[in-house]
DNA sequence: TTAAACTTTCAAAATTTATTGAAAGTTTAT
DNA sequence: ATAAACTTTCAATAAATTTTGAAAGTTTAA
């Protein structure tokens, strides 16, 4: 396979996977592109590569450095903005695992948390379930909002290493 | 808050989640009303409920019953189908991860795999790049898978516990 | 200043995804 | 065999999301 159609399935390949997991299918293909270019690229070669309007690479660049994938540069004697990529799997998990947290995981938890705290009749089977189901639930997120939480502190080899001594 | 009250805002909450997450949001909200009810319920009273049409409840049933999330029952005497939902949390956490391993992550995990052979000039940058990224990428998500097969196989304390143990 | 180079905005248009509902299909009881 | 009770299908429609592109905005150099 060339280097060139490789690349392009990668880019497909990403996207696609963006879209099955709730994220714009441009703005992980615009991931892609950046993450396997060796150097940062301009607005312009980016809306070529991927045939995008100007707009539409503006607002996707913007939230990829909103979500802490990529960065802008600057070069000496030019006027145009370049961007480059985050290259290292491990902190691009993070941050994405970060994002998600924060804009996703965390409004769930609080409401889980009121509604946990939900009373009502005892007797009554109705509410025995939605309690019983809220609660599982509960501290089922509470504990993947843990996990989430070390691996956010953690060093890449660390963590793997863990978890793969316990798991065997 | 009436317990009313309550179930519309975890249908609410679990819908939104699910969204945001690439799953249907009346598939996660039938999924959650089903949760939360200690009866079977029938096509009727999930329309009704939902205020959906009798086509989009059939379809997102069936859609549930092949993620293995809930169930069809048959009663005696009556030609009613009834839906029942899986209610042990963490085997809904498996299933799910399941699922998704299989329809999302093994595709993009065997073109990773092919992606990662791909040869080429080891002095170009842009091959460097292409390759590091590709390969470092295809190490996380087989990490990511491996640590999902241990998922699936687990006990829950058994799974939880492991995590805490390591990570305290 | 001015104007060229470049970036941002956002209403309208296009595309994708989800939903409807009526017709067709199936099953069961008589 | 018939019909009532119930389920499934799918083309048409609606809703939600994404994209466009041209105008407005900004920055820099001279």
């Amino acid at each position: 396979m060339e280097l060139a159609e490789a690349k392009q399935k990668f880019i497909e390949a990403w996207g696609k996977l963006g879209s099955e997991w709730g994220i714009n299918r441009t703005m992980a293909q615009v991931h892609a592109l950046l993450l396997i270019s060796a150097e940062a690229l301009t607005t312009e070669e980016i809306m070529e590569t991927l045939s995008i309007s100007r707009g539409n690479a503006n607002m996707t660049l913007r939230d990829l450095i909103n979500w802490g994938l990529i960065e802008k540069q600057h070069r000496a004697g030019e006027r145009k903005e370049y961007f480059y990529a985050e290259k290292d799997t491990w902190n691009i998990a993070r941050q994405v695992a970060k994002e998600r947290r924060k804009r996703e995981l965390d409004p769930v938890l609080k409401i889980l948390d009121e509604l946990s705290k939900v009373e009502g009749d005892a007797t009554n089977p109705e509410f025995i379930t939605f309690n019983k189901s809220v609660t599982d639930i509960n501290k089922l997120a509470k504990n993947v909002d843990k996990t989430l939480d070390t691996m956010l502190k953690a060093e890449e080899n660390w963590f793997w290493g863990s978890i793969f001594k316990i798991f065997k």
